[in-house]
Parts: structure tokens; sequence; C-alpha cells
DNA sequence: TCTGGGGTCCTAGGACCC
DNA sequence: TCTGGGGTCCTAGGACCC
């Protein structure tokens, strides 16, 4: 593996030291959207670009270098880049070449999970017979979807995914990390906390203030530490991935437990109007997707976020499910109103709805229930929704709506990247759960 | 001119039941 | 009369991930 990565130093290079074990490879594609128009519009490579309108979504590693990253609003960025180029994304295109690349590994091996568009873990401990080591499987790879798509992947080969995870961001950016089995702990010992799966900023913060900051310091603090430092369970996996003991396999996703949408507000009065339009758009998207997944939902959640960044959430669970527009609407706003009188708030930056506690449902549901609907409204507004589908299916999305529901205020991010972040999304519901 | 949209998991208190 | 423990569900908030 000479010279494929500059930055796979330390034990990550004894790649033919026999890596018998290490049959786990995370397979990133880097600063994917970004990489994306890179290789659209030959004029923006090898320049610091971000993806985004209002905010970036991606910034190039050449926009990295200046401090521009994700979620960062673009005059920001712009006055800490100020020849960033922004520009808007291609997300169909994001979706077809992301689909490509886990074309190409599933070239490789059957077991593939992918864990987002861009993202995915492989299983080659039955592949080698084929393909040769995971390590030569690896490069492969690597050269498959730079020659062939024409995008960037960084790789990380270990024993488990948490350390195959950890290596392929060591790796970045294009390039490839082995963990040699044997050489776990020394791989691990000296890298900064916040590279361990599940410590974000809050906890790496926390840690920092009891002296921990490597990954070898964690492992050798006294067994409860890290829980009290952080929690029962976070500080049980934190103390687990430390020491390198990582159970998950492989495998496909769990169903999806919730579904959810939202809309970021800017800064708006609290009216009526403005709260039932946007309402009403959100419990269209989440409603319809639920019927297009034949599940229905219990529990549905509000979050309301105010100027200043500040949120809360009000929910509730139903006695039955529900998977109908308009009575997603009503049970949404309730919750909404209650939200912003108790905080008594003028003006709002965000709406959300999250529906939960799915359950699957092959009948179309027109059940009534204590507090919900009466009977006849709840058939008239489920054979509304069945109309509506059929019409979508038919002529298209925007084909058809509820006149009360059109997204009054200017969406705050295209209708296509939306779509890409629901198709993301999409799992299976557990169909053992049916009503 | 202070922030996108899609998710998961955990914690803690209270209600309720046995 | 006062008192005990455990389990489950619901709600709100927070941390985290892509």
């Amino acid at each position: 593996m000479a010279g494929d990565a500059g930055n796979a130093g330390g034990p990550g290079d004894a790649g033919d030291a026999g890596d018998a074990g290490a049959n786990v490879i995370h397979a990133d594609l880097d600063a994917f959207y970004a990489s994306v128009e890179q290789l659209l519009d030959p004029a923006l490579r090898d320049r610091p670009i971000a993806v985004g309108g209002g905010v970036v979504l991606a910034a190039s590693y050449q926009a990295r270098a200046f401090g521009v990253g994700a979620g960062m609003p673009a005059w920001r960025a712009r006055s800490l880049c100020p020849e960033l180029v922004i520009v808007n994304g291609h997300f169909r295109e994001y979706q077809h070449l992301g689909d490509a690349v886990m074309d190409v590994f599933s070239c490789f091996t059957p077991s593939v999970e992918r864990i987002s568009i861009d993202e995915a873990f492989l299983d080659v401990s039955g592949a080698s017979r084929l393909f040769g080591a995971p390590t030569s499987i690896a490069l492969e790879i690597r050269r498959r979807v730079r020659e062939e798509i024409g995008l960037p992947l960084s790789v990380g080969v270990a024993q488990s995914k948490h350390l195959a995870k950890v290596a392929s961001q060591v790796a970045k950016p294009d390039g490839m990390v082995v963990v040699a089995p044997g050489h776990e702990e020394e791989f691990l010992h000296d890298l900064p906390v916040s590279l361990i799966w599940g410590v974000g900023p809050a906890t790496a913060a926390r840690l920092a203030s009891a002296g921990i900051h490597t990954v070898g310091q964690l492992a050798a603090v006294p067994d409860g530490f890290a829980r009290h430092l952080v929690g029962e369970r976070a500080g049980q996996k934190m103390a687990a991935l430390a020491n390198n003991v990582d159970p998950r396999k492989v495998g496909p996703a769990r169903p999806a437990s919730s579904m959810g949408a939202q809309a970021a507000l800017g800064r708006q009065r609290a009216t009526p109007e403005l709260v039932r339009s946007t309402l009403g758009y959100l419990a269209d998207r989440v409603a319809s997707r639920m019927r297009a997944a034949k599940c229905a939902a219990r529990t549905v959640t509000v979050r309301v976020r105010f100027p200043g960044l500040r949120s809360v959430t009000r929910s509730v669970t139903m006695p039955m499910p529900i998977d109908t527009t308009l009575t997603l609407t009503e049970v949404a706003g309730e919750l909404a109103w209650t939200a912003i009188s108790q905080e008594r708030q003028i003006e709002l930056s965000l709406l959300a709805i999250s529906a939960s506690h799915l359950v699957a449902h092959s009948v179309q549901l027109a059940l009534p229930f204590a507090g919900g609907p009466p009977a006849p409204k709840v058939a008239a507004r489920s054979q509304i929704d069945r109309a509506v589908d059929a019409a979508r299916a038919r002529f298209g999305r925007q084909a058809v709506g509820y006149a009360a529901v059109v997204f009054s205020s200017t969406p705050s991010v295209p209708e296509e990247f939306r779509e890409l972040a629901e198709r993301h999304a999409e799992r299976a519901i557990d169909q053992s759960r049916a009503t």
C-alpha cells in the first residue's frame, strides 16, 4: 500500500503484516456535496467553495482551510474566506452519484450497510477468495470510485465498525488507514476523545475539565469514572469504545422509529396564519410519508424555536394512531399554541413536527378515538388524503394540495434538499407491529 | 447579519399499577 | 395506619450523528 496515503502513518502502514480479522471497511466520500460540484464544474476545482444558500451545507477542503464549515451562516463564511464561491446544490446529482458509489461497494460484498448518502460500512470477511485481502479491496474501491465516478473517497480498515470509522476520519482527505490486528490500542492511544463515536462538544468539554483529552487517557480512568462524568449509558458506551470493545456487526439498519419535518422561519411574528400554514405544510409532508410507508403515529411532537435559538417541545400520545394530514395539522396546532402561549413569545424562528410510536398498518385507518375528530370526519379526511395521494402519484407532488396548506413564506431550502434528506431517512417500518 | 433538515438515544420526574 | 420496591408509560429536554 505504498504511497496510497501520506497520512496513513503509524500502525496503519502495516497493511501487509497480515490483516486477518480486520474485515470491516468504513468508506466515506470527502466533502461530498462540494466534491460533486467540483466534479460537475471544472472551474470550481481546487477552489474554496461552499454549497448552500443562507447557510453552508458543505464546504470544500480548500474552504475548510479558511475555517469555513457546515452549518455556518453564509455571511460569516464569506468574511472568513472572501474568495469563497457559494453554489446552489445539485441535490438530484448527489443522490445519483451516492447511489453509484454504493453500487461499486456492492461489487465486492453483499454486506454493505449504508449509513448516509455518502458513507457506508462493508464487511469483507467473505470476499477475500474473490478479491483478496481487505486492504487490497479497500485500495481497489478507492481506485474505482476515483476513476469511474470521479470522487475522492477515504477508507478505514479495521476489526470493528468503530475502529474502521475512526480510521477513515484519520485518513481524510482522500486517504486510507489500516489498523492492523494487535495494534488497536496503539492506534487509538493518542487520538483526541472527540473522535470517539458519541463524544460531541459537550462531552468533550466535560472530559477536558477532568483532564481527559486523549482516548488513551479515557481508557485508563477507573471503571465508573466515565459514567459519573457523563451519565450511566453514555459513560458505558464511551468507555467500551475507548477500550476498543465494539460488538456491533455490519448489517441492515433497523426500521425507522420516527418521521418528521421542520421549517426555519427566520424571524416572524407568531400569527395564527403563519402557524397554521407552516404546520399544514409540515403535516402534509409527514403524513403523506407515513401513508406511503403504510404506517401511522401515536405520538406527535412539536418543536417551537424562538429567536435566540431557545426551543421547547410539546408532545402528546394518543390512544389510536393517526396518519391523516388534517388531523395531524390540528394536533400539532394545539401543541404549538400551548408552547407559544406558555412561553409568552411573540416571534418564532422554527416550527417542527415529528411523528413517533409508529405503527404499521395494512388497511386504511379511519378509526375515531376519544378526544379526536368524530367518526364521519375521520372517514372523510381519510378519503381526501387518498384522493390527494392518488393524484400526486399520477401528476406529481405539486399538482394538488390542501388549500389551507400552501406554504406562504419562502421555503428556507430547496424542495430537492428536503427530498434528498427524506429519501435518505426512508427505512422500512417494522411490519410486525401491525395494528 | 446567529444557523439547515433528517434522524437516534438517554435522562429524569411523575403517574400509575402490582 | 404507615410503609416498601419494581416496572412501564408519558413528557420535556439535551446531546449527538449525517
